[in-house]
DNA sequence: CCCGAATCGTACGGACCGTACCATGCGGAA
DNA sequence: TTCCGCATGGTACGGTCCGTACGATTCGGG
């Protein structure tokens, strides 16, 4: 299949850019360094990552190698042509809307008592702020990673913020 | 269609108590109010309230009737079993998580021009949180709505010290 | 050497999504 | 009044996505 059939959605360019930081790399690798990266703010059911891989390979955008031995897994690495339509999507700041699907809002919105979700939601985001505040201490990452990551950091600090007034009382504010 | 043969998930939940809030109602009437609520943090396609009203009606948690003359709406209520489950799933405080695709955090992280992307990502901060600012001060509305409000007015206050600080290529913090 | 667990990958059906398109009503112009 | 154009309200439908469930391979311990 030609590249110019191929329907490019972020979720491709975020495979993509993966793929680049990561080659030669397998979906299984690629799920594992999704988990403690874009997932927590480009959410994707694993098993897309495997065909998200295989569509873009047929597209001419990414190389799909199969190793020699073992589980003969697929090993992907940017083509030529992949590496320039990631380069153009990024020169374009340009986005779409972000998408939330928070059921802890949702429940406060219907009604719901706001203490008791207040404590559940608090336990929840107090334990990702503790694990993104690890990550960003600990790990080493580009600066690009390092700064999406703090504007994770910087949402849980605000949902604590908040869902810790609910559970008081108190006006959000 | 039997009740206990029907999967309700959290956007089922989101549809019956906008349903109780606004009965009688017809579905179009949902998608606008849905649209200055909801939808911010738990978006829905417009055409998935349609379906899932009828799929409610015909589990029994909503009632349907048709509108004698005119464009013979479908408008709904709440049935009695749809109270009933609707008071069960608020009673539980507990919830899943929250998922995000936010794609201006998406090419921050795959390596874009940050104060590029923050530009863009500014003006659309900007706006939405005057828009619910707007709607907090003037608006009359139940008071689960309001916090609701307040928790999306925390966010994208959050949203908007973060970009400009990246805008202005200093350290997000 | 075998077995169980962990890892890695895929198959598949149903839910979801978004585009494109109908249908109806409404209001203004002549 | 009648016509027309636009706004509103609703649906049809096919492709994509999603998540469960399972199959396959490898590894480690007894």
């Amino acid at each position: 299949m030609g590249v110019s059939t191929l329907r490019l959605t972020d979720t491709s360019y975020a495979v993509l850019a993966l793929v680049e930081r990561c080659e030669p790399v397998t979906p299984d690798q690629l799920k594992q360094v999704a988990q403690v990266s874009i997932l927590h703010f480009w959410s994707i059911p694993h098993t897309q990552i495997y065909t998200e891989c295989s569509r873009l390979a047929e597209g001419g955008l990414l190389e799909e190698r199969r190793e020699q031995s073992g589980r003969r897994r697929r090993v992907y690495r940017l083509s030529g042509a992949g590496r320039k339509a990631l380069d153009r999507w990024r020169a374009d700041p340009s986005t779409g809307l972000y998408e939330l699907r928070d059921p802890g809002l949702l429940k406060l919105f219907c009604g719901a008592d706001p203490a008791a979700v207040a404590e559940a939601q608090l336990e929840r985001h107090r334990e990702r702020l503790e694990l993104y505040r690890g990550l960003y201490e600990h790990e080493e990452m580009p600066q690009s990673m390092r700064l999406a990551l703090a504007g994770g950091i910087g949402h849980e600090r605000e949902y604590v913020r908040f869902w810790s007034r609910l559970r008081e009382g108190r006006d959000p504010d």
